[in-house]
This record gives C-alpha cells, sequence and structure tokens, in this order.
DNA sequence: TGTACATCAGTGAACGCGCGTTCACTGATGTAC
DNA sequence: TGTACATCAGTGAACGCGCGTTCACTGATGTAC
C-alpha cells in the first residue's frame, strides 16, 4: 500500500469512528487531522471538501455491509442445504456476531446520515436507498425461496418481510445506543428469527 | 395563553421540525427565529442557550409519546376485555395512525439525539434512556399480563419482546426515511402484530 | 382614577471563535533518457 | 550511473463567514396603593 493510500484510509478509519460516535455535523475535520496526526492541507489533499469524505465513507461502509452479509449467509448456506433452516442459522450467526463485538455496536453509517440529512445532499440520499434497496432484494430471494417451499402461517407481504431484517438492525442498533445495553440488538435479531421460525415452521 | 407562552410554543414547533429533518446541529437558531420571525435576542429571552431548547424539546416529546401511546392503548382496552387481543388492537391502530399521517413520519427526536450524541451532555442521554425504559415498563406489563393467560409458541424474552414495539418504531422510522416510502412504517408495525399473533394463538 | 414601579417580551448591535476552504509553496520519491 | 523532470504527499498561513452568545436598552402590560 503506497503511503497516500494509508494515510487516507486511516483519515477514513478516525472519520468514520467519530461520525458514529458524534454525528457529521458534530465532527470537525479539526479533530480528525488532530488524531491522524497530519495538517489540515492534509486532510485536502485526499478529499476535496468533507462532503466527499461522506460519500468515500459511505460507500466503503455499503461495500462492507455487503459483504458481511455474502460471507454470514453464505456460510449458512454451507451448514444447511435447506433454504429456511440456513436462513435461520444465518440469522443465529448474525446474533452471535453482534453479541460478540467487544463494545456496544458502533452504529450504522446510513442511518446516521439519513438523521443528519441535508437536504442539499442528493448523492448520499440515493447511495442510501440504493443500499438499502439491495438489502430488500437481497433478502426478498431468499424469503421467496423458502415460501415456495413452505405455506406461511399468516398472511404476509415478503417485500415487507425482507425489510424486517434491515429494520430491525436499524431498530436494534438505536435502541442499543438508548438503553446503552448492548445486548438489544442481538436479542432483537433473536426475536426475529423466532417469528421466521413461526411463521414458516411447524 | 400569554403571548411568550405562545412564542415559545412557536419556537419549539418550527424547531422540532426543522431538528427532525435535518439534524440538531444543522439547524441555527438564525433559521429558526427567522420563521418565527422574532430576533435572536428574542429566541434567547426564551432559552438560556441552544442546549436547552434541545432538553425542552425532548421532554415535550417524550410526554406526548406517553400520551399517545397511553390513548392508543387505552383505547384498545375499551374495545376488547381479554389482554392480548387488546394488544393486537392496539398495534393496529397504531399501524392505522402511522398509515393515516399525511406525510412520511417526521421521525422520533429521542432517535435523532442519539445519533447526535455529544459526550458532554448528560441530561440527555438520561432522558432518553429513561423513556426507553418507561417504553419497556409499559409493553412488559401488557406482555405478562398476555403470558399469563397464553403460553408462548416458542421460548422468548418478555423484556427483549416489550423493547421489540420500540425497536420496530425506531426500525420502521429509518426504514421510511432511507427507502422514503412512507409505508414501511406501518407495514413494520403489522409484522410486529403478526408475530405477537402467532407467538401468543394458535 | 391616577401614579409609581415591576415584570414581560422582546430589540439592536457587537463579539469572538471555530470551522471549512484556498493557495502558494516544498521535500521526497519515481521515471525517462 | 547521473541528470531532468514529474508526481506524490503533504506544509503553513491566511481568509471569511456563520454561528452561538452577551449586554445594554425599551415599549407594552400588569399590579399596588
Amino acid at each position: 500500500m503506497r503511503k497516500g493510500e494509508q494515510t487516507r484510509s486511516k483519515i477514513m478509519d478516525i472519520a468514520e469512528a467519530a461520525i458514529l460516535a458524534k454525528g457529521f455535523d458534530a465532527t470537525s475535520i479539526e479533530e480528525i487531522i488532530e488524531e491522524v496526526d497530519i495538517t489540515k492541507s492534509g486532510f485536502f489533499y485526499h478529499f476535496k471538501d468533507k462532503n466527499s469524505l461522506a460519500i468515500a465513507l459511505l460507500r466503503r461502509y455499503i461495500d462492507r455491509e455487503e459483504a458481511l452479509f455474502d460471507k454470514l449467509f453464505g456460510r449458512a448456506a454451507e451448514l444447511h442445504e435447506d433454504p429456511l433452516h440456513a436462513f435461520l442459522i444465518g440469522l443465529r450467526l448474525f446474533a452471535e456476531m453482534m453479541s460478540d463485538l467487544p463494545t456496544i455496536h458502533p452504529g450504522c453509517l446510513v442511518a446516521i446520515y439519513c438523521y443528519n440529512e441535508r437536504l442539499y445532499n442528493n448523492e448520499i440520499r440515493s447511495l442510501s436507498q440504493e443500499s438499502a434497496l439491495a438489502w430488500r432484494a437481497r433478502f426478498q430471494e431468499i424469503l421467496e425461496e423458502i415460501a415456495a417451499k413452505y405455506p406461511t402461517k399468516d398472511e404476509v407481504d415478503l417485500v415487507a418481510l425482507a425489510d424486517m431484517i434491515s429494520s430491525t438492525f436499524e431498530g436494534g442498533i438505536a435502541m442499543s445506543k438508548i438503553l446503552r445495553d448492548q445486548n438489544v440488538l442481538p436479542d432483537q435479531i433473536l426475536l426475529l428469527r423466532s417469528y421466521i421460525k413461526l411463521l414458516f415452521l411447524d
């Protein structure tokens, strides 16, 4: 890795942590560069303005989240050939991962941005929406495969059910933060899992 | 209502709308007073600083939310004497109310603050946590009454289940905003209702 | 009923500071010949 | 192998503006006697 790339990702790491903890506006370039140990002009060598930092962080975050879900539910599919049981395993792996964090989940950048929304910033809104639609598509596909094999015990819209995974994630993070209790997020994921089980099984 | 009180609540109304739309830091006193049509000193006559506006807004928001839940689930209890069915009715009323909003749900102040968190501000953190604990207590009581009568079809922690109502609310709002689709929130509440039904009934 | 004083609900001007941004410059490293 | 030039990865100083906050003052309304 070239030196510039190293500095650039150091800026992004530190900025992301600060933004997740305090919000975008409350995080100043000044405090970022102090921790990175470069000057302000050094920052502007890597990012043309603060907004392009925000966008770079969002892109990276979305890619990582995507990769995480690939890994998680890919692994689950390896462990069981039945789509429903694989999904239930995936949700448990997900809950375990959220439970094993050393601290409270730092938060979701997409949610942060949606609560720090500047009306003029269309790119961030579009990126966020697209990533939420990608999550929806991912889970919708899984759920349709399940529904083709298992009849549901209650009448539900599979698109809304697909959104429930993201919604549980966002809600669980928010409640974990508000209650200052890191167990809330994994517990909510397990409740979601319980619902999926009751909905499709026995 | 005295003139001062009128101005004060006008400041709060306008500030709340702006904060829910853009976040706390992104909302300047300048833009608030312009819409209220007073001078900056007029603002500081009513609030000693920006932070005390934040606290006043949070207290009012929590009180209103509390009153809304009282009304909703009180009405539901009038409509059915059985605790489970009353709760299911309450959740449907809740979903309907969120569905009938003229626009996308403006957001939850508690969540906004948790994502705009200044580390130094303990009062806001405590107020938020207390209100989340109050929501938990409210729903835990209902759920225990239900569980005493109906055995659950899956092993669940009633405290986590009580948090699920708040979590669904927060997650649904966030996903509604991210997806720019106001149906997401009521749909998620209905899925929560479906889970409660499958968990306790038949 | 009139006067004196207090409180209410603000105004107007100024201040200072932090923050994002710009711009001219620079030493170190890489590349072409 | 040495020289010329280009690119990389920044530095240092300055700027301007918006923002939260302060402070001395003021007209309107309320209250006591």
